[in-house]
DNA sequence: TTTATTTACGCAAACGTTCCCGACAACGAT
DNA sequence: ATCGTTGTCGGGAACGTTTGCGTAAATAAA
């Protein structure tokens, strides 16, 4: 079934060399006479030798493999990132395992034993919304593997961050809102644990306040998982509709949230802006086709990718430990659409 | 920088016995005493003992890894193909490398390479829109290593293969545009090279046929990069619009297509279905709630994803060789929309 | 008691590499 | 003639595991 590869004994063999000689002539060592070299060159050329990654492995103590955790590939926002982070990695000779979390912090768990006992040199993770206790990481960590954390975060594991700037990202959708006429402006979040969650909710905060408009908390509903249950959110929605003084527009701080309210919204025979303004969080390429078009947070998923490898790569190949940390931070995009906009 | 990992040998020092014992006994093998086996399993649980994968790879010469080669990550159909390719792998063990052919044969080249100087054990392919010639797959296949094709697949390598229906497919499309009082139906279509695109246009046209309209080949359009270049699908819009007798529906063969397309439609001003219907393949979730919504051929990705994997692991994992080939056909489903409903 | 069988374990090789430590030649300098 | 040097190369251990084979003691059969 399987095929014999062609080792360096293979080489040595052929050559009547010992394999020390045709390590070092595959390396380049200057111990070696150029015409070995060429030899050896030559020999493994034709036999088509290709060094055999698990040896190399087992022998250096590393795997050359990183590992990802996200909660869900099948998602656009995170499988732009994945995508980030594949280019990346693919670059610098690493590959990327992936495994996905399902918003579980029990899957988490196991997703990251699985990942370890893999011995992947490092970790990429965006947390589950069920995680609060990060002691499992911190252990990881303790141990000495390298790991950097994206879009959900949580800064008491000391070590690299990759986020968007989810204060902006809010305050600008919430103040576009405002800027088109909106009073009651309702928020749809993920789970009160996320960083994302405490981040974009005080950025929808302080657009209120700096427009001098009273933060109402019963306008503030939260999905536990995220709208990756849809009843969730159709809860979230009627919660709102059964307030005396009712929304007329919401913002959704996720991408699953924003299009599981449109929908929700649309099958509620509301229409959008006409009925309720609608700005959210949003990876889609296809927000500009919905119906209406939707005015979404845009963040830039795949330099988020590109940017937490990058960091991470650093981390793994360092010599030296690394103290200092950093907090990267990219901008996110108002992108303008028609659902807010308010009709006279 | 890394931590050292405990191994057999720590648990022998520990105990002063052998490794091999020690092996044996984690192994639960018939030669160890139930006393033995018990004190080694203690140890081992105590210091946290994990079984070294790569040391087991090179030992076993499989690296429990399978490589998956799509066009693009960030695209719903592949996403959630690798979302079912995932479930099965991490049930079983096997981490699972994804590599991205961005639809360049080059590319799609590189990545098998890397793939198996990383020494995947099997491989999952969906063939780039470049790729015509697959004398590389054929190499690798006849060294002995396992591979699945998928969605986009070629018959001359003599492996399992799991497509869906895309005459079916095409074939329901069409004839729903048909049923609806289209006469003059286009066809946005795939490199021709594609498997799925002889398969999709010959659906196309046998249901033109069973419905008595003339197949006309003026009516057929090709984006050879599948719309990963916008502008492709603009040009094939254009041409289009420029016969004498222009379509009045379109049917697209590809989610990137389908989505672009009506992005193309609504930037010319055009209102589906009004002016002209639509309908195509494609996965997005948020079909239902484009404008219009969109009457789409859905393919149930993940299944698809999941039985490749599984073909795969049987292949890998067979003791005798395979010689018996399956080629699996799932089934797409025409989700309605309002795309391509006649105004009276 | 002797012999055969079983039980329970250790030794060492192997997987493919790298690399430390020699070794041995040729060479120029004493 | 002796002594370092330099240039090339090989032997063998090591990375963590499994496993064929050998073997001692314990037990059963003779």
């Amino acid at each position: 079934m399987k095929f014999e590869a062609v080792t360096i004994k293979d080489i040595a063999k052929a050559l009547g060399i010992s394999t020390s000689t045709v390590s070092r002539a595959l390396r380049d060592s200057y111990e070696i006479s150029p015409e070995t070299k060429q030899l050896v060159l030559d020999c493994a050329e034709k036999l088509n030798y290709r060094p055999n990654p698990i040896a190399l492995s087992l022998k250096e103590r590393r795997s050359r493999s990183i590992g990802v955790v996200v909660c869900e590939i099948a998602n656009s926002f995170f499988s732009q990132i994945i995508n980030g982070i594949e280019s990346i990695a693919y670059d610098k000779g690493y590959n990327v395992i992936i495994s996905q979390s399902h918003e579980s912090y029990e899957r988490e768990i196991m997703d990251l034993h699985y990942l370890s006992s893999r011995s992947v040199d490092g970790l990429l993770i965006s947390l589950s919304t069920e995680t609060n206790d990060i002691s499992h990481l911190q252990a990881l960590h303790q141990k000495g593997l390298p790991i950097v954390l994206f879009d959900r975060v949580n800064h008491d594991i000391k070590t690299h961050n990759v986020v968007v700037d989810n204060f902006k990202g809010a305050y600008e959708a919430t103040e576009h809102l405002l800027n088109m006429g909106y009073k009651n402006i309702a928020a749809i979040a993920n789970s009160e644990f996320l960083s994302i969650t405490t981040e974009r909710l005080a950025g929808y905060k302080e657009a209120l306040a700096f427009h001098g408009v009273k933060y109402n908390p019963s306008l503030v509903k939260h999905c536990f998982y995220g709208g990756m249950i849809f009843s969730e959110i159709e809860e979230a929605v009627n919660k709102l509709f059964t307030l005396k003084q009712k929304p007329d527009a919401i913002l959704t701080t996720s991408d699953k949230l924003t299009t599981g309210c449109l929908k929700t919204l649309m099958r509620r025979g509301l229409k959008v802006p006409d009925d309720i303004a609608l700005v959210g969080f949003s990876n889609s390429d296809l927000a500009e086709l919905l119906n209406p078009s939707l005015t979404v947070v845009r963040q830039p998923a795949m330099e988020m990718g590109k940017a937490a490898t990058e960091l991470l790569l650093q981390l793994i190949e360092s010599k030296r430990p690394v103290t200092q940390f950093e907090n990267r931070v990219l901008t996110p995009e108002l992108v303008i659409g028609r659902s807010a906009i308010k009709q006279p």
